[in-house]
DNA sequence: TCAATTACTGTACCCATGGTATGGTTTTCT
DNA sequence: AGAAAACCATACCATGGGTACAGTAATTGA
């Protein structure tokens, strides 16, 4: 627990790691079309050339950046829900348990979510080529239906209450967490986030909870 | 109904109007960063000199922006809620009515929902001065607490059948609303907003109706 | 209708930045 | 030691934000 294995990194590799997070950053806050590489490089510490070495212009850069969060969020998404069912066999429980670990985890992130890289890429989709945005849309279809597969292993156990699409009760997972993220950073307020999550899991017990 | 008093314009407003309206459909699509005002002004059909004329730089741009685009939502609000009250004296059944309302508006834009301004400008808070941000805050705030009323009014009637936080119930439309814009974007789906807004619908209808 | 605003156009210019190209140099690894 | 990997230096171009200022056309109110 905790402890992470890393792959040993060749020294290139190190350095397109920190590019690549330094530029995550100021996308996040700048968006991708105000964000210059020149300041991407001078907080990694490395030239121009160094920089067009590893990404050969600012669409590559994006496409890797990309990936990156998608693998980082599925390994996350991976954990929790393993988590979950571990805790419980029970596959209505294991959810709840699971969308309180999301909850905690986006509590605990030191200054609140940094931001979601698919809806800052949404937001300024003419900037980027076919296969970036093909890379978001796909993403999103990935996680939609992950939860719809738990929707489902939840529904043949507990019918719920009122008649729901399914498919629609998974999307919202993704939106509401779009959508909360945007308000905390907007007023500032890490802690919608984790309301918001929690607001979902009281609805999802609503519908699926004997009683 | 459908008839709009248009308060007539001299000719300097309806070219700023001109230039907000190409403008924020640039910013909603490029972001704000990657917007040139060269481009702006060659859709706008005027010059540069023209164009600061009106505004005194970018920054000037994106507040009368987002004062439009703010102006603009209330008033879709205003309408829209008011059209409930009209149509039921119950304000739970009021509430569905518009929520209703809201969701058959969305759906019915011509190629969905063009984008959240405040969305797009949180992703790209860096670019802004304090008085655009404290501006997208404010109105964040200003809704919730609307979204927020409406829920007393409806839980005083109807006691909700589980505890549930009134101003993360508030808080909910927003971040489904604006996390919904954004799947329908990624995906490319307009249909989701519609939808998210109905299964929040469902939620409040759950969580209030008797029985 | 005429004068005063208002609403622009045109030109010229400055500086920062994104991006390209290319050739050379150092580091790292085997 | 030698090859591949990981850079650095320099030069260059186009674009974009922004300023300055002089002139002109169109509106508008008295």
């Amino acid at each position: 627990m905790g402890t992470v294995i890393e792959p040993r990194l060749s020294k290139g590799e190190a350095t397109r790691e920190r590019i690549l997070e330094i530029a995550e950053a100021a996308v996040l806050t700048k968006g991708f079309g105000a964000t210059s590489i020149d300041e991407v490089i001078a907080e990694a510490g490395l030239t121009k050339s160094g920089f067009f070495y590893h990404f050969k212009d600012k669409n590559a850069l994006a496409r890797e950046m990309l990936r990156r969060y998608v693998a980082t969020n599925d390994q996350l998404f991976d954990d929790i829900f393993a988590r979950g069912r571990a805790l419980s066999d029970d596959p209505l429980q294991a959810f709840l348990i699971s969308l309180k670990l999301l909850a905690e985890t986006m509590a605990d992130l030191p200054s609140g979510h940094p931001g979601c890289l698919i809806a800052s890429i949404c937001y300024q989709e003419r900037l980027f080529d076919r296969e970036v945005r093909e890379l978001t849309a796909q993403s999103v279809r990935d996680w939609n239906a992950r939860f719809r597969r738990i929707f489902d292993g939840i529904a043949t156990v507990y019918p719920p209450c009122e008649p729901v699409d399914l498919d629609d009760l998974a999307d919202a997972l993704s939106c509401i967490v779009d959508g909360a993220i945007i308000m905390s950073k907007t007023l500032n307020d890490p802690k919608k986030l984790e309301q918001q999550i929690m607001l979902f899991r009281g609805f999802v017990k609503l519908l699926f909870a004997p009683n």
